[in-house]
DNA sequence: TTGATATATTCCCCATAAGGAATATAGTTT
DNA sequence: AAACTATATTCCTTATGGGGAATATATCAA
């Protein structure tokens, strides 16, 4: 039953956000942060219970934390991912966060990886 | 976010475990207590959870409490079922209570509901 | 080296829930 | 009525996890 554990990691509305975010790509922590505007420890707390539980991957980019969802996913993650994503449509929360961040994106300080221009050290792997 | 509150009456196996069964159609305690081979409290316990979220419909069949998915169900929800349905199919688990279920039905003492040809007292709405 | 930035970790408190044993309730049968 | 069946509820203990404040670590910049 390794399908409880995406259960399990999904069923808590800050991590549930976080997924749903990284289903649009790699971010770093400070992305996540802005994009549901919580507090550090909180988001950096569920990463970490994320990781723990094989559904997020990280990597380090300079001084930032690139997380991202695994590359290799059991059937129970995608299919589940994919529910999440179908479902996120249309809810509230869901846009706004992805609104946020996109704005972010746009007219982000430069200080930040996904916002300055991609240079090697920056360009994010699919 | 009531996706939210599909996914944490989903994070337990038990629950689980119990609402797969359902998916196949309504049941009662005794069944479900059988083809979990768990004790009668903790089924009890966890149906009492699942209908205080709403995942869960009750009926009474004379002495037998029947359970089933609810009538209606949230778009969040409908997705969410399939998809467990699919997740399921090729889980032992899951594909072992189903069995269990399978052989009661067949073989079953005339005393549990479903076993008994059903009457006009016994029979089940869909 | 010093300072700043990004993130993680620790400590503490609190809420929720899981599990079992024992007991209660409701309906059925005799 | 009494006995039995099916199910729920209560009481208890324990484990897990969530949240925040403060602190630690690591990397980068000057």
């Amino acid at each position: 039953m390794r399908l409880i554990r995406v259960y399990q990691c999904l069923c808590d509305p800050t991590r549930l956000r976080i997924l749903h975010l990284l289903l649009g790509g790699p971010l770093c922590v400070c992305h996540l942060q802005a994009g549901l505007g919580e507090p550090q420890v909180k988001i950096s707390k569920h990463l970490f219970y994320l990781k723990k539980h094989g559904m997020v991957q990280m990597r380090k980019v300079g001084n930032w934390h690139v997380y991202r969802l695994p590359a290799r996913q059991t059937e129970e993650l995608k299919a589940n991912l994919r529910c999440l994503q179908e479902c996120a449509a249309k809810d509230r929360q869901f846009r706004s966060d992805m609104a946020k961040l996109k704005k972010l994106r746009q007219c982000g300080s430069a200080r930040q990886p996904m916002c300055a221009p991609a240079t090697e050290k920056t360009r994010l792997v699919a």
